[in-house]
DNA sequence: ATGACTGAGCATCTCAGA
């Protein structure tokens, strides 16, 4: 079966209870045929998957009570591959990952660890994490599989990447270390979608609420999509869409929209 | 030198976020 054009999105909402009209608005505004929600902070049941049914979108939703969680909502029909990323090494692992097929493509929701609380061990488990996602993209390489993984990678992966002052260097997101395993992954022959089509420049999808970030510009570009070899043939344009900050009551981070030719 | 937002939850403080 061909693939069909598609409109493929990724937004950490920080809270979905709060977000809910954002959401709403934005899906009727942008029309796209996928969307992956992080920080929906709340149980399966609490997600308002109703008001998304109403707007034309199914859900799957991989929720925890009070942090992570997160969700994907689409107009065109998928199956649920896997709701936890693979080979992670935990019992129970945070709610953190959601994999759909739709169609021919595999749409992969992350939301990678912090990794700045909980001292050594919170960033280890964030460099674990990035090492059983790059094994598992590798398995989807291997597999020759067709693929796009999204979402709040927790990465700022060159110094282009946040406004000056905004992190520390010390800062999780932009250890060397937490660059060095997001290169690896990359390196499986995977095109960071907003820089192969605007290869420099400031382009952020995150702004802290405090200090007047937003006012100043001092954004981080943690939020990405990642594409396989021949998906990435098939791209045609990828951008955050900074509007969504200046609502009122916003998320900090904004989505991201790519879009992709038919196959 | 400093500034300090937002959300959830056994809640008037703590944890986490980045």
């Amino acid at each position: 079966m061909p693939d069909q054009p598609l409109r493929i999105a990724t937004w950490n909402v920080n809270s979905v209870r709060q977000r809910q009209g954002h959401v709403e608005r934005w899906l009727a505004r942008v029309q796209p045929d996928v969307l992956v929600l992080q920080e929906i902070k709340c149980e399966s049941p609490a997600f308002p998957g109703a008001v998304f049914e109403a707007a034309g979108y199914h859900s799957v939703v991989v929720g925890q009570k009070s942090y992570n969680g997160v969700a994907a909502l689409s107009r065109v029909p998928f199956e649920v591959v896997h709701t936890a990323l693979p080979g992670l090494a935990d019992e129970t692992p945070a709610a953190r990952y959601i994999e759909i097929l739709v169609g021919n493509l595999t749409i992969i929701g992350i939301y990678l660890p912090n990794g700045n609380s909980g001292g050594d061990a919170g960033y280890a488990a964030k460099l674990a994490w990035m090492d059983a996602l790059t094994a598992h993209a590798k398995a989807l390489m291997d597999a020759d599989r067709d693929f796009i993984i999204l979402g709040d990678y927790n990465v700022a992966p060159t110094d282009e990447d946040y406004a000056l002052g905004a992190l520390s260097a010390t800062d999780a997101l932009v250890r060397p270390a937490t660059r060095a395993k997001y290169r690896s992954l990359l390196w499986l022959g995977l095109t960071d979608a907003i820089r192969a089509l605007h290869p420099t420049g400031a382009i952020y999808t995150f702004w802290d609420y405090q200090s007047a970030a937003w006012q100043r510009d001092s954004g981080l570009r943690i939020d990405h999509a990642l594409l396989s070899p021949r998906v990435a043939e098939r791209l045609v344009s990828a951008m955050p869409d900074r509007r969504e900050r200046g609502e009122e009551q916003p998320s900090d981070h904004v989505p991201v929209v790519v879009e992709l030719a038919a196959a």
